[in-house]
DNA sequence: GAGGAAAAATAAACTAGTTTAAGAAAATGA
DNA sequence: TCATTTTCTTAAACTAGTTTATTTTTCCTC
C-alpha cells in the first residue's frame, strides 16, 4: 500500500488527458525509486501533497520544498490549537480527527464558526492573514493529527512555489463560496431546513460532534434543535 | 488632472519605501511619455489598474495586456446585470455607482447577498467559478459604470499575468474574511447592533440604498428595522 | 406642481426561536 | 463499578422579530 506514492496517484488522474500521458509517464519512471523511498520516509505528509496536487501541478522538487515548511503536531480531545487573544501565527491542515473553531459572545453564548475534518484547512483567517490576536478559539473534538504552517513560511512558499499561489487562490475561492452559501441559507431558510442541509452536506461531521455544537453552528439553542429533531420523526 | 497616470500615483505610494525609490523613479521616467498618452486613451480603465497595483506590482506591459480583456458597460438604475437562472459568465468591477445582488426565497422574501460600490468586484461567485446558471440576480441601484471580464478571459489572464493570480488570491482572502465576519456578527449580535455596525462599516452604501434593502441584507423585515431606528433616537 | 407609485412608519396580532428549570440518558473518570 | 459531569430532552413562560393592515412620507414623472 505504502508504495503508492502521490506521484503515481496523480498520474492516474492525469491519464484522462492522453496528450500528457507520455510526458508524465517518463517523468514518473525517472523519479520512481526516489519517490518510493520518499513516500516511506515522509509517509505522514503524503495526504497533504495528494490534496494539493489534486488542484495544481506540483513537481517533485516543489513538493519536497513545500513539505520542509510544514511540521507535524497532534492534539488530544478537548485540547486547544488556538486560544482567543493569543497571536494567531499558524494555519492547520487536518490529517486525522475533527477540529472546531468557536467563540463566546458578550452574553456568554457559544457560536461555532466552522468544523474541520480530514483534509480541511482551519485557522482564524482574518487574524492569521493580518497578524492579529485571534478572535476565536480552535479546539480538538477528537484526538487529532495536523500539519502546521506559520505565516512567515506561507509567504516563503508563495515566493518559492508559484503554483502554491494558485492552490491557495482556489482554496480561498472555495472558502468564500462556502461561506456565502451558508449566509444565503441563514437568511432564507428556517432552522429545520438548515439542520437537514447540514446533515446532508456534512454527514461525517454530524456523526462525530455533539448536538449542542451543531446547534451553535446553525445559530439556534440546543433546546430548539432537540425540539426540531423530535418533530422530524 | 488627467496626466496623473496610474504609474505616477503608484510611485507616490511606493515613496514610503526609500530603497525602491530610485528604481521606480527611473522606470517611471523612461515610461513617462508613453504613459501620458496611454492614460489619455484608456482613461476609463485607470481606476482598475490603480486598484490592482495597490495590491500587487504590475509592469506597464502587464497592465496593457490586462486591460485588453476588460470591456466597459453602463447600466441604468434598476437595470439587471445578471438575472437568476441565466448563465453567469461575467465578473464585474464597479467604476461608478452602486450594485446589489439578491434573490427571492421560496416564500418570496427578498434577501440581499451584497452591495458593491466603487472599486468593488461582484458576481455570483459560486456559479461564475463553476460555470453554472446564476442563483442570484445583480441589479443597478443607481446608474452605474462597470468593467466586465468573462470566465475564459479571467483564465487567460491567470496564465499570462502571473501576478494577477496573487491579486485574485488576495481578493478572495478578503472576501472570505469579510463573509466570515458577517456570519460571526449574525450568529452573535442582535439586529440593533448589526444595523449599527452596518452604518459604521459602509456609511457610503447606507446613504444610497433603501432601508428595505438594508433590512434584507441584515436578515430582518423593513418593519422591524423601522422600529429599531425609532428606538435609537 | 399635481398625481401616482413606491418607500417608510405605526400598531396590533402572531410565531419562530429563547430562556429557565428540571429530569433522563449518556459519557467520563477514578 | 459507582459517582460525577456533561449532554440531551421536555415543557412552560417569554421575547425578538414577523405578518398584516393602515397611514404618512418621499420621490418620480408627466
Amino acid at each position: 500500500m505504502y508504495c503508492y506514492s502521490y506521484k503515481v496517484i496523480q498520474l492516474a488522474e492525469i491519464l484522462q488527458h492522453p496528450i500528457t500521458w507520455l510526458f508524465f509517464y517518463l517523468d514518473s519512471l525517472v523519479n520512481y525509486f526516489r519517490i518510493y523511498f520518499y513516500s516511506n520516509c515522509h509517509l505522514v505528509l503524503e495526504d497533504l501533497i495528494k490534496h494539493i496536487s489534486k488542484r495544481v501541478h506540483l513537481s517533485i522538487e516543489e513538493a519536497d520544498l513545500l513539505l520542509d515548511f510544514f511540521s507535524e503536531a497532534t492534539f488530544q480531545k478537548k485540547e486547544f490549537l488556538l486560544q482567543k487573544d493569543q497571536q494567531c501565527t499558524d494555519l492547520f491542515f487536518v490529517r486525522e480527527g475533527i477540529l472546531r473553531s468557536f467563540f463566546l459572545n458578550e452574553s456568554g453564548k457559544e457560536c461555532t464558526v466552522m468544523f474541520a475534518a480530514k483534509d480541511w484547512w482551519i485557522t482564524d483567517m482574518p487574524c492569521f492573514l493580518n497578524r492579529r490576536p485571534a478572535m476565536i478559539s480552535i479546539q480538538a473534538i477528537e484526538n487529532s493529527s495536523v500539519l502546521t504552517l506559520n505565516k512567515n513560511d506561507l509567504e516563503r512558499i508563495f515566493d518559492s512555489v508559484p503554483s502554491f499561489n494558485i492552490f491557495f487562490r482556489k482554496l480561498m475561492e472555495n472558502a468564500y463560496c462556502r461561506e456565502q452559501l451558508r449566509m444565503i441559507e441563514n437568511l432564507s431558510l428556517p432552522a429545520s431546513e438548515r439542520y437537514e442541509n447540514f446533515l446532508r452536506k456534512y454527514p461525517d461531521v454530524a456523526s462525530k460532534v455533539s448536538l449542542k455544537q451543531i446547534a451553535s453552528y446553525l445559530g439556534i439553542t440546543p433546546e430548539f434543535l432537540s425540539m426540531l429533531r423530535s418533530n422530524r420523526k
